[in-house]
RNA sequence: GGGUUGUUAGCUCAGCACGGAUAGAGCGCCAGCCUUCUAAGCUGGAAGUCGAGGGUUCAAAUCCCUCACGACCCGCCA
């Protein structure tokens, strides 16, 4: 297994090599403090300086009194590299450092060996734990289009499991339907005032009007009537409400602008309900209560817009093994279940006609505090499980939820936006206070911040946001823009082609390429970078890659000479190369999908530099010709392989 | 008020989990390179007190503490 696996993974097989070299020159150089140390080594900063470093001699020096250099050195002379294969030279440099640099011949051979060998599976390095994982993601609220704040969550998510599914692990990717929520009844209620049209917009689209227009004239009229009912004395909600009113107001008119007809439409239809809001929560009363009618009126404006995300996602190559309904676990008496057994704890309480669970107390009494990261004396609040009317609460369904998720599969991971950490704390929490601890360790909420845009607040409710699509549809049309300036010698139906995937690529590129935790301001031009440090510019890359090797069949064929590549560009480019596994390895083990997108810009950065400066086919001798185009197949089949981990379509001519 | 999270070049971001050698890219700006393998490219240049202050260490962008500023959360919303 081990041989395997280093057998896959070159660099890896040097860092093993110069590790156990310099453990056997430590047991030799210093037998009485040896077994104390752990050996870790750095890339160096520079090729010139090898290309593993230990810094070693640093803590040995103090512990021994020495000085940093003399320890390096009596360290170096103890070395005995005769049994590894990989280490050409080991010496000292600076004031202790000791420099580890590699055989090139043999170690290029090495590398270009493996990749092609193991061609489309190159770096893709199983782990020996193998898990089955559920990964959810995504689960947008069927009230509306994607939106680009939300798009995000797919690409991360799909990316994730696709890079989870590569290292191993038996991936299910879920889609948490969240059809129970109050929102769901104020679409339904308008879908039905409406007479449950149909539209030729896509479907999702036209729910999402009708949301927001249902969403505006009754909340009006809500403030209305809030506002009418305490004339008299005035208060701070008074003014509060005041200041909400004026800002539907502002949105009514927008609204009636954009869709007159169904504004004035549901507008008419609305006002002869004496008490709108009251209707909306009577029918999520009776969608809970799985009332038949009820039911079909909600699933069937929920599947309209569902319809609606997959013709979106489906764009963006992401799909779904399972799409969960949340209403299924209220029907089914498991989120009953749940909040009955939570009642057997010492941790729900009955206050104000409710039950809340204590999630502090639990945290404190299971000692969780310190094993998740927060301070002893900070007050984890408290999570409402029901409302007084006996309707479930959004976390409440998630606890009997993420219960279902854990006889499925050992793990889960909740690609969730950052805004919710609390909610699923108090999730977690849940959990353990349930007796699941074991499951409660292997949830990871995966969070993310917020795409938002410049100059205002996205808002569903309010119908201020741009879709996935509309983001989709520009970034193919700029990207048929430039396919005709840049190559016109393509025909129309491959400058289509062309623009599609360089237009996606660049749009899931952009998402996935910022780390999670920073919140993206949402500029075109940012989504729609075609330039270095963009998928477009990695297609472009890998093409150029195609096109030098299409050429190259002419030439005839030579053994390769891997000793022939010696120029520092080469070199960096073999290293380059040679660490895609460990990067892979990274980017699963510790959930950074940006890690791949960064990684495929830097090896096309440098093969761009090499290609700029070096011929390949028309390189000085056959045997040099016949070693450069190895590396460039290799670059290629790894420019690929990062690519197809990001869902990036990997083109042979763009 | 409490919590989470962020702050690195004019702008957008890598690097931080695991401290290590001169802090890297892109955009923009300036100067160059297409009769030679795809110029969506390449070469060179200008540009940084790594938010501030303290601490730990032989060594701090990276670890610890305090503070400042921003985003988000603290609902019988999701």
């Amino acid at each position: 297994m081990e041989n395997r696996t280093l057998r896959e993974n070159p660099f890896d097989l040097f860092r093993q090599e110069c590790r156990a070299v310099l453990a056997q020159a430590l047991t030799k150089a210093f037998p009485e403090v040896s077994s104390s140390f752990i050996i870790n080594l750095n890339k160096t900063p520079l090729l010139e300086l090898g290309q593993l470093a230990s810094s070693i001699s640093f803590e040995l020096a103090k512990k021994l009194d020495f000085k940093p250099l003399v320890v390096a050195e009596k360290l170096v002379e103890s070395i005995d590299k005769s049994q590894f294969d990989l280490i050409e030279k080991v010496s000292t440099a600076g004031v202790g450092y000791i420099n580890f640099y590699v055989n090139f011949p043999k170690f290029s051979q090495l590398t270009l060996k493996v990749i092609k060998d193991k061609n489309t599976n190159y770096g893709y390095i199983k782990t020996e734990n193998p898990a089955k994982i559920i990964v959810e993601h995504t689960s947008v609220n069927p009230l509306h289009p994607i939106h680009i704040g939300q798009a995000r969550n797919p690409i991360i998510g799909d990316t994730l499991a696709s890079i989870l599914r590569l290292r191993g692990h038996d991936i299910s990717t879920h889609y948490y339907i969240d059809d129970v929520g109050r929102q769901s009844s104020v679409v339904a209620y308008g879908y039905q005032k409406l007479g449950k049209p149909r539209s030729a917009e896509k479907p999702d689209l036209f729910v999402g009007e009708i949301y927001t227009v249902t969403c505006c004239i009754v909340e009006i009229d809500r403030l209305k009537k809030a506002k009418n009912k305490i004339d008299s004395a005035v208060t701070v909600d008074d003014v509060k409400i005041a200041q909400e009113l004026d800002e539907w107001l502002t949105i009514a008119v927008e609204l009636k602008e954009k869709y007159p007809v169904l504004f004035e439409d549901l507008m008419g239809r609305i006002s002869k309900d004496e008490n709108p809001e009251e209707e909306i929560n009577s029918l999520n009363r009776r969608y809970e209560a799985g009332e038949p009618v009820a039911r079909q009126l909600i699933r069937e404006v929920s599947d309209l817009c569902l319809d609606g995300f997959r013709q979106t996602q489906s764009r963006v190559s992401v799909f779904y093994d399972s799409w969960d309904w949340e209403s299924d676990f209220v029907w089914s008496g498991q989120v009953t279940k749940a909040v009955t057994q939570l009642q057997a704890s010492p941790f729900l309480y009955f206050e104000n006609n409710v039950w809340a669970f204590n999630a502090d107390k639990a945290a404190n009494f299971l000692k969780l505090k310190s094993k998740l990261g927060l301070k002893e004396n900070h007050e984890i609040p408290s999570l409402t499980l029901m409302r007084a009317d006996g309707t479930t609460l959004y976390t409440t369904r998630d606890v009997a939820y993420s219960i279902w998720k854990f006889q499925r599969a050992e793990k889960v991971i909740n690609v969730i936006g950052m805004e919710q950490s609390l909610a699923q704390l108090q999730l977690k929490l849940a959990l353990y206070a349930l007796g699941y601890s074991k499951e409660a360790d292997n949830f990871t909420h995966f969070a993310y911040n917020l795409v938002a845009l410049p100059g205002y607040k996205m808002s569903s409710r309010r119908g201020h946001y741009i879709t996935f699509d509309q983001v989709l549809d520009e970034a193919i049309e700029r990207a048929y823009q430039e396919v005709c300036k840049r190559s016109p010698m393509f025909s129309e139906e491959e400058k289509r082609d062309i623009a599609k995937f360089v237009g996606i690529g660049a749009v899931r590129y952009a998402l996935i390429d910022v780390d999670p935790s920073k919140q993206v301001l949402f500029t075109w031009d940012r989504v729609l970078n075609f330039e270095t440090n963009s998928a477009p510019y990695v297609q472009y890359t890998h093409a150029r890659a195609c096109s030098i090797l299409r050429k190259a069949t002419d030439i005839p064929r030579v053994p390769v000479a891997y000793n022939l590549l010696t120029e520092k560009l080469e070199q960096e480019l073999i290293l380059q190369l040679s660490s895609f596994p460990d990067m892979f390895i990274e980017a699963a083990e510790y959930l950074k999908p940006a890690a791949i997108a960064d990684y495929a810009n830097t090896l096309a950065d440098k093969f761009n530099t090499f290609y700029g400066a070096l011929p390949v086919i028309k390189a000085e001798t056959p045997e040099l010709c016949s070693a450069r185009i190895a590396l460039t197949d290799a670059i290629r089949t790894v420019l690929s392989n990062a690519l197809s981990l990001i869902g990036v379509v990997a083109p042979e001519r763009m």
